[in-house]
DNA sequence: GCGCGATCCTTCAGCCGTAAATTGTTGAGG
DNA sequence: CCTCAACAATTTACGGCTGAAGGATCGCGC
């Protein structure tokens, strides 16, 4: 039997059951991201910011300016640039300024970004495959279902008065 | 209507279930965790952290070692290590050496500790409970027994071949 | 006693993330 | 034209997190 020694784990009866599930689902979106983490560093010595870049540009193919990148990942710009810088560095995408707004930059997939960047995805996929497979079909569509909502209902909260 | 442009949203009918589900999740954590901290931020002067390290503390009255408090917060110790400095520095918390283990070292509230810890968690609980607010009982409770499930299967995986 | 692997903690370099200030460019109003 | 606010991207400072390396201590087995 697995005991688990967790911050979820140690929540107290008198804690709301929402902060319970809330903990609860932090932990699995940790353990998730931790191991896909792993797998991207030790298997293609990358990680997953920028594996979640390259994914964001596969499905652009005409390419994306920087802002829209942001916007796309929930990162600040900063984040973006250096992102991208590395990337650069690597060979996986390129830049180019579009015609008529000298302040954007535009950013591709490179040939080699895109054969690399589809390796990576195919075993991206079987982990998290691997990893959701002990839930039945239905609970994983009850689960996307339930987020669903969550997620509504956090975008739409953004940033109101909350307490 | 809003529109999302991010991540999870872009994801492709190609794309596996589990795939789109596990982008949604990590969708749903960032928001709650981004705003979370921006609360603590703006109305404590503190970051999420350094209120989970304490957190855990107010569950052990007699204190905790460090290497609890990692196992605990599932970080590593020597990220344990600097929160604990800066709970120091910041006079929340204070340290001893257990007897009969002179490589240990048990972290404890202290009492101002105790009380910075009350009044954030009371907000705490009201941001959570308000995020989750647009789900009823009943979904809440589903959502927790799925991520029970999945929490299992997760551990279970821990440093398994997945693929 | 004594070796020696295990454990506890710390330190360090490296990456990701943010917020805030900065540079350069654009476009709308006077 | 010319200002000036808005916008695109970058830079900087700071915090969190990791993995790897290192120092101290412990305790098992001989």
């Amino acid at each position: 039997m697995i005991q688990p020694v967790d911050r979820e784990s140690r929540a107290t009866d008198d804690d709301h059951l929402a902060v319970r599930v809330w903990l609860r689902m932090l932990a699995c979106a940790n353990l998730i991201e931790g191991r896909v983490a792993r797998e991207l560093r030790a298997r293609f010595a990358t990680t997953l910011p920028r594996f979640d870049f390259l994914s964001q540009l596969e499905r652009a193919p005409g390419g994306l300016k920087m802002s829209e990148i942001s916007k796309r990942l929930m990162v600040t710009g900063g984040n973006v640039t250096r992102l991208a810088d590395q990337l650069l560095a690597e060979g996986l995408i390129a830049r180019t300024t579009p015609p008529g707004d000298r302040r954007a930059s535009i950013v591709r997939l490179t040939e080699r970004g895109r054969k690399t960047f589809k390796a990576m995805a195919g075993r991206h996929e079987r982990w998290i495959v691997a990893m959701f497979g002990g839930l039945s079909d239905s609970e994983r569509a009850q689960l996307y279902a339930i987020l669903a909502k969550l997620k509504r209902r956090l975008t739409a909260l953004d940033d109101e008065e909350i307490a």
